[in-house]
DNA sequence: GTTGAGCGTT
C-alpha cells in the first residue's frame, strides 16, 4: 500500500509542478484581441451637417427647417438653387447643434416622403467652412 | 409649364 502511494507521489509531484508552470506560463492569453478585418469603420461616419437629397422642386428652406427642427437645433438650412433659372436643384443641407441630433434626424426622415418625394438624406462631406480640408501648401516662392 | 442622381456659396 505503501508503495504505490510513493510511487505517485515521486512521479506525480513533478507532473504536477511541470503542469503548475506549464499552465501558469500559458494562462495569460485569455485576452486575445480580436483583429477587425474592416479596419475602416471605428466609428460611424457622422458629423452635425446631414446632406438631403430628392427635395420637391418646391421645397424651400423655411420647410426644410420645418421638418428637421423637432430633432434638434438646426443650426443652418441651405438649399441650392440654379443660378440662372433660380429654381431648386433638389438636394440641401441641414446642420444641427451636435452629431446626436444629426443622426436622430437622419434615421427619421431618410425615406420619408416629403412633397411627393422619397427623402435621401446622408451625413454631409467635402465643403466644410473650418473643415478638415487639406490643402497642400507649396513652399513660397522667395 | 420640362428633369430626378447627386455633396454647396458667401
Amino acid at each position: 500500500m505503501a508503495l504505490p502511494e510513493l510511487l505517485s507521489r515521486l512521479r506525480l509531484a513533478p507532473l504536477r509542478h511541470h503542469l503548475g508552470r506549464s499552465l501558469s506560463a500559458v494562462a495569460p492569453p485569455p485576452d486575445e484581441p480580436p483583429p477587425p478585418y474592416p479596419p475602416a469603420p471605428p466609428q460611424p461616419p457622422s458629423n452635425p451637417k446631414l446632406f438631403v437629397a430628392g427635395l420637391s422642386w418646391s421645397t424651400d428652406e423655411r420647410s426644410l427647417m420645418d421638418a428637421f427642427s423637432s430633432f434638434g437645433t438646426v443650426t443652418e438650412v441651405r438649399i441650392m438653387y440654379d443660378k440662372n433659372s433660380g429654381r431648386s436643384r433638389g438636394f440641401g443641407f441641414v446642420q444641427f447643434s451636435n452629431d446626436y441630433e444629426a443622426k436622430c434626424a437622419k434615421d427619421a426622415m431618410d425615406g420619408k416622403v416629403m412633397l411627393g418625394r422619397p427623402l435621401r438624406i446622408s451625413f454631409a462631406l467635402g465643403k466644410v467652412r473650418g473643415g478638415p480640408v487639406i490643402v497642400p501648401r507649396l513652399p513660397t516662392l522667395k
